[in-house]
DNA sequence: AATAAAAAGGTGTAATTGCACGTATTATTC
DNA sequence: GAATAATACGTGCAATTACACCTTTTTATT
């Protein structure tokens, strides 16, 4: 016996399992939870991450914009207008590489204190999100981008 | 005995370890999939969505802007934006609801062909993530944003 | 019925995102 | 050494995203 297709032509499950959706929706909730948390510190998720990641310890060479920009899997172009508010505010330096033609990244300390500032608020964020989700969720999800990501970044790099 | 914490001070670990960070990557590149591939048919993935979600049976009311963004998950003001190139392109007709305060979506005959034509674009494009991650682990994302979904919509519906 | 509250929607502003195309600089090839 | 490749970055353009604040209309309260 065959299960029955409830509505053969017009089947509204068809659009809401589109991965890519699903995914695009929760991050927008996921986003708004981070961001209205942060708030106070000035400072949005994505801008937290990329002062976080363009980080160095003294002495380590500053981040050029193509390395920085494929840690943060985002278009170099992307990286660069998201610099922009950052060094307005005076929390990085977008200096010229060692390279005439590259540029390398620094936090200033004025970045680092910001950073400092908004980790407590991350941290609420993190664990908010986890007393919403479930821990084991989380922790799941980590894993599974962690597996996906290089993948889909392997498979961007390619095909040119 | 205790695990030695590796660099105290400055663990990169930790940045990366953000959820946010981790789902937003995922995320873009994912993205980029779903838009290359919808490409040929004009319609990025946002704007298959959008139409997917915004079609009804001939004869079942068409859904009110409000409506649309709360199945869609984001908010009123992105869909209005949304909605305009789609619009300009003849896919929607965003017309006066049954209140006078309200409007209501129809997707027009236009916007129906093209949600038709991007179809297989679309299939193609689920069935290339599966290639790329597992189609076990597509699967399980899909049950984890379903279950985190509603918890993060009710959070933040509630908080006001 | 007047007033207050709620609901529905729009605009200003700002940030995020990536593609197409362009310029400048370095490395490679002949 | 000159021509070609490749590398590094920027800008124009368009779409996505959401908050703060606004107007209009409907509903609820007194």
């Amino acid at each position: 016996m065959q299960a029955v297709n409830p509505i053969p032509a017009l089947t509204s499950t068809q659009s809401s399992a589109c991965t890519c959706f699903k995914l695009r929706s929760l991050t927008r909730r996921v986003t708004q939870l981070y961001d209205q948390t942060l708030a106070p510190s000035g400072l949005k998720v994505t801008q937290y991450s990329l002062l976080a990641n363009a980080r160095r310890r003294p002495g380590q060479p500053a981040p050029t914009l193509s390395e920085l920009a494929q840690k943060l899997f985002t278009d170099r172009t992307t990286l660069t207008r998201n610099l922009k508010p950052l060094a307005d505010a005076g929390f990085v330096d977008v200096i010229s590489g060692a390279d005439a033609r590259s540029k390398a990244v620094v936090v200033t300390a004025a970045g680092e204190a910001a950073l400092l500032a908004a980790r407590p608020l991350w941290k609420a964020a993190q664990l908010r999100l986890r007393e919403l989700a479930g821990t084991e969720r989380v922790e799941v999800l980590h894993d599974m981008v962690d597996a996906m990501l290089p993948q889909l970044d392997a498979a961007d790099t390619d095909e040119e």
